[in-house]
DNA sequence: GCCGTTTTCGGCCCGACTGTTTTCAGTCG
């Protein structure tokens, strides 16, 4: 079974697919996914080695997926995914074929379900949490704070005061679990660390790594990876941070503070010759960076936080591009590297050029409030302009009353140096019943009727001609003719995620890149939706926008 | 449990940090 392994292709064309109802990925695969992290955590309890991993690595290679389950399913192509083999690839078909999957029941039955909470407080993992089931009877965290305040722990070899006192907080901070922020919050966040760091202390270089520079949907933690002659200062600014809510760990390269937000951020202090090496270890992402060694690996290389090593000498380090270069790779953009086929495609010197900020020539999605004024569309047009945009569109609602004075305010708003430009928003319908001379374009947003009814390959009818941009979500499949999909920074919170918009690259669908601002005030958050762009491996010739607006038909 | 320019067995990333240790184990990323 296991010989002539399939290569999984990602997507095929037609396959922007639906299902993605609820918010990005798939349910089925999030589902396979989550159960089989489940099963991991068990596997750790039960103090097995490696299975655990295998697991996890299964489970985030489901959740890039841009497929469904069933539909792999049923062309019998379940084991050819990366990093299932026999043995997942039959736990999955038993879950898709009854809902369950009895080796986690199994598991489950093994131990108290308390035990998994425990695994899940900052500090305490599977061993402490099955040395204090085994020797203490503590089954979860109601029996640790029960033991805790009987003075059980005391003596217990291997926890002093300071462990004992770790645990008290990390039970009492059990409440709040740190949520993932999404990237427009993320980045606000990011970009007021590097501010205040930048205030406060002697900083050369500066980034942000980890998933925060892939791109990704949505952020756990920060990474901040910095150089610095003078490290200590460094860090006396980030463990004084405003808004700091408590300080996890200090070393000399590296520290951890926690925000009154919930979020952990972590920085680290590296020489200016790992600073390449370092980024690149800690953009990740962990299983891209895992079959990067491997390669190394079969070269006699070894890769680490510090540099690239033949033996004892280091033969790159100083920037990311060298790095990648001892492996005779060009460069990979941060945002696709996750292991899904960007190696390969880099080793073929077939990764596509991803579209840039740089490309993007206009916004035609600001929203404008029904209150806006003459000075706000001003406003707006001087970001434009400050931003070097060749046009900007505003999105006036095509069924309001209130919509004329909008109307009239942009359309007498003049630039000397970008196109102001009038887009309808609205229903099929609403769109059907304006004057088709009277706006630049027009962009369709779901009908009433089919909002209640929710139902794929939905093709707005009776729209006045084509409709110029979509602002569908979950968008319809397929796209209809001569349409471009909307992508803002917050298209993640409607189902329109990285996966996706691979498929719809893949399938040579448009989409229009805009910061989906209110009033026109953070046309800035375009660089965002770009990045979700990148992510998607969208090149500039499927970006709407990144056309002259006089190009357009 | 997965995987293979180390192929069907024998590996599986590894360093920083912390607390408790007298040299290390556990957790984390």
């Amino acid at each position: 079974m296991k010989g002539g392994r399939l290569t999984y292709r990602f997507a095929r064309p037609n396959a922007l697919s639906g299902g993605s109802a609820s918010g990005g990925a798939m349910g089925t695969n999030s589902e396979v996914a989550q159960l089989f992290r489940e099963i991991a955590d068990l596997l750790d309890l039960a103090g097995e080695r490696f299975k655990p991993e295998a697991y996890r690595r299964a489970a985030r290679s489901l959740e890039g997926l841009p497929e469904d389950l069933r539909a792999l399913a049923k062309r019998g192509e379940i084991d050819a995914i990366p990093g299932i083999g026999d043995a997942l690839a039959e736990k999955i078909r038993e879950y898709l074929a009854t809902g369950s999957i009895p080796y986690l029941a199994k598991l489950q039955a093994q131990f108290p379900p308390g035990l998994l909470e425990l695994t899940r407080l900052p500090g305490l993992g599977p061993k402490t949490a099955r040395r204090f089931w085994v020797e203490l009877g503590v089954e979860g965290p109601k029996e640790l704070a029960d033991a805790l305040a009987a003075g059980r722990l005391n003596g217990v070899k291997g926890f002093g005061p300071r462990k004992i006192e770790l645990i008290g907080q990390a039970l009492a901070s059990a409440t709040t679990p740190g949520r993932r922020l999404s990237m427009v919050e993320a980045d606000q966040i990011a970009r007021s660390i590097v501010a205040s760091l930048r205030a406060r202390a002697p900083l050369d270089a500066v980034e942000l790594a980890g998933s925060f520079r892939r791109c990704r949907e949505t952020v756990g933690d920060l990474d901040v990876l910095v150089t610095s002659r003078e490290p200590e200062k460094v860090f006396d600014a980030f463990t004084t941070l405003p808004g700091l809510a408590r300080q996890l760990m200090r070393g000399p390269t590296k520290s951890t503070i926690v925000l009154d937000s919930g979020l952990q951020v972590d920085l680290r202090v590296v020489a200016p010759e790992e600073f390449g090496a370092a980024l690149q270890y800690f953009t990740g992402s962990k299983d891209h960076n895992v079959h990067l060694r491997s390669i190394a690996k079969a070269r006699d290389l070894r890769i680490n936080e510090y540099g690239v090593y033949r033996g004892e000498e280091r033969i790159a380090g100083a920037t990311e591009k060298e790095v990648y270069a001892t492996l005779e790779l060009p460069w990979i953009p941060p945002e696709i590297r996750e292991d899904h086929g960007e190696i390969e495609a880099a080793q073929h010197h077939r990764v596509p050029k991803l579209v840039e900020l740089s490309d993007v020539r206009g916004d035609l999605h600001v929203h404008l409030a029904a209150d806006a004024t003459a000075t706000t569309v001003r406003s707006a047009v001087a970001g434009g302009e400050a931003l070097g945009l060749e046009f900007l569109g505003f999105a006036v609602p095509a069924d309001s009353g209130s919509s004329d004075e909008l109307v009239k305010i942009v359309r007498s708003t003049p630039s000397s140096r970008l196109r102001v430009l009038l887009g309808a928003e609205g229903t099929p319908d609403e769109l059907a019943a304006l004057d088709p001379g009277a706006f630049d374009y027009a962009i369709a947003t779901r009908p009433t009727h089919e909002a209640e009814r929710p139902k794929r390959g939905g093709h707005p009818k009776g729209a006045t001609s084509p409709p110029t941009l979509l602002a569908h979500f979950p968008p319809p499949n397929p796209l209809p003719d001569g349409s471009s999909l909307v992508v803002g920074p917050e298209a993640p919170s409607h189902g329109v995620d990285s996966s996706l918009l691979r498929q719809l690259a893949e399938a040579g669908g448009a989409i229009a890149l805009s910061a989906d601002s209110p009033d026109g005030n953070d046309l800035d958050r375009l660089r965002l939706a770009v990045g979700l762009a990148r992510r998607g491996w969208t090149t500039a010739a499927t970006v709407t926008n990144a056309r002259p607006w006089a190009a357009r038909t």
